[in-house]
DNA sequence: CGGAGATCGAACCGATCGGTACGATCTCGA
DNA sequence: TCGAGATCGTACCGATCGGTTCGATCTCCG
């Protein structure tokens, strides 16, 4: 029971309590796949209390989507930052994140991506765009200071790789996903520094 | 109205006529974007008849399913066959295809994988793995034929880079996504034949 | 101690959903 | 011409959904 009761009533604390607890049910279940009752239930709130701090259901999602989001680029980008200063080891973190990610049992691909394929609606469209600028801002940096012919070029298909390795890990298997992309994110950003970019 | 109301009473067409005008209609509007009511509406034909035909809507869901699974699988062996005996030329075929459906006003991403991410059902599931398995046999062909170092290992690179490329196209623009993606996969099989495999 | 406000639990609402039933209509083949 | 069966249109069913309301309870703070 992740909200303890009526316990001490600090509203932003329950908030808080609620969007972890709901992330975790609609990621595994889908944002359709539960409803706001037993959702509820299972994380111990009442419909009175989620519906005043979120409005709607749709609320909730978007309010859950966002903070996943920025939670999960700021993961990547401290796993990049934390392996040095060549832009090589950047890119090799941030796939061996992504390698730890799919390994997780509650892996079930790109919350974001999820979302967007379910609700059509408009907030969670642009949220899943935004969600991909992040991880764009983040490749683009690495083929920059790699010093790529054509950083955003380098930049987008990096992205491509990341976002086809997670659905690849989510709907094929696992197996050897996470190594196998980080080594065509290597050998693409070998490629691009090569071809005429080695300033 | 692409079912000819009772016309020719022939139930193989009837199935055919429902199979083709749903697929449009919930690739568009999602699985769970439009009831069976306003569906059958759409497409001109009955309740009971498409429950005749599919027993359930989950069994409509299917059906459609794996014919597209098949119809776009064989859309994209063919264009790789048509682009002549040289693989490269094969996979850069399959990327201007790919490039070609991008721009397609309708398109909204792989169906497959939009399915998968709304019912979590293991029939659906199934589905999609398959039409992974598709793609990769198609893929690891290439690197095959192309003598890379290890087959698939590469065609597994390859399949991120096409499904990722879908994902950013549906998601975050289709700007340039074909191009860029088809850019992506001759570094890579340049790549994967010069490192140690040049037979 | 007392009041404000957060929370609970359960009842309740209208809408929509997937699926069924039925009588009428139409086409085709014997 | 007549019967089998495919189809239509509509009404209907039970279940579930998102969301609201309300009285009771609890915690905090003055």
């Amino acid at each position: 029971m992740p909200v303890p009761k009526g316990s001490t009533i600090d509203p932003e604390r329950t908030r808080a309590a609620i969007l972890e607890a709901a992330t975790a049910v609609l990621y595994e279940r889908g944002l359709d796949g539960v409803g706001v009752a037993e959702l509820c239930a299972l994380i111990g709130v009442s419909k009175e209390t989620l519906y005043r701090h979120f409005g709607t259901k749709d609320g909730l999602v978007e309010a859950m989507l966002r903070a996943r989001s920025e939670r999960v680029t700021r993961w990547l980008a401290e796993a990049s930052a934390a392996a040095g200063d060549d832009p090589r080891d950047q890119l090799a973190a941030v796939f061996d994140a992504l390698r730890e990610w799919y390994q997780d049992p509650v892996f079930r691909g790109c919350a974001m991506l999820n979302a967007a394929a379910q609700h059509h609606v408009e907030p969670v469209r642009a949220i899943t765009a935004r969600h991909l600028d992040r991880y764009l801002d983040l490749l683009t940096g690495i083929a920059e200071r790699a010093g790529a012919a054509d950083p955003p070029l380098l930049g987008r298909q990096l992205l491509m790789l990341v976002e086809g390795a997670t659905v690849v890990a989510a709907h094929h298997g696992t197996a050897g996903t996470g190594e196998q992309a980080r080594q065509a994110a290597l050998a693409l950003l070998s490629a691009a520094s090569r071809d005429g970019g080695g300033d």
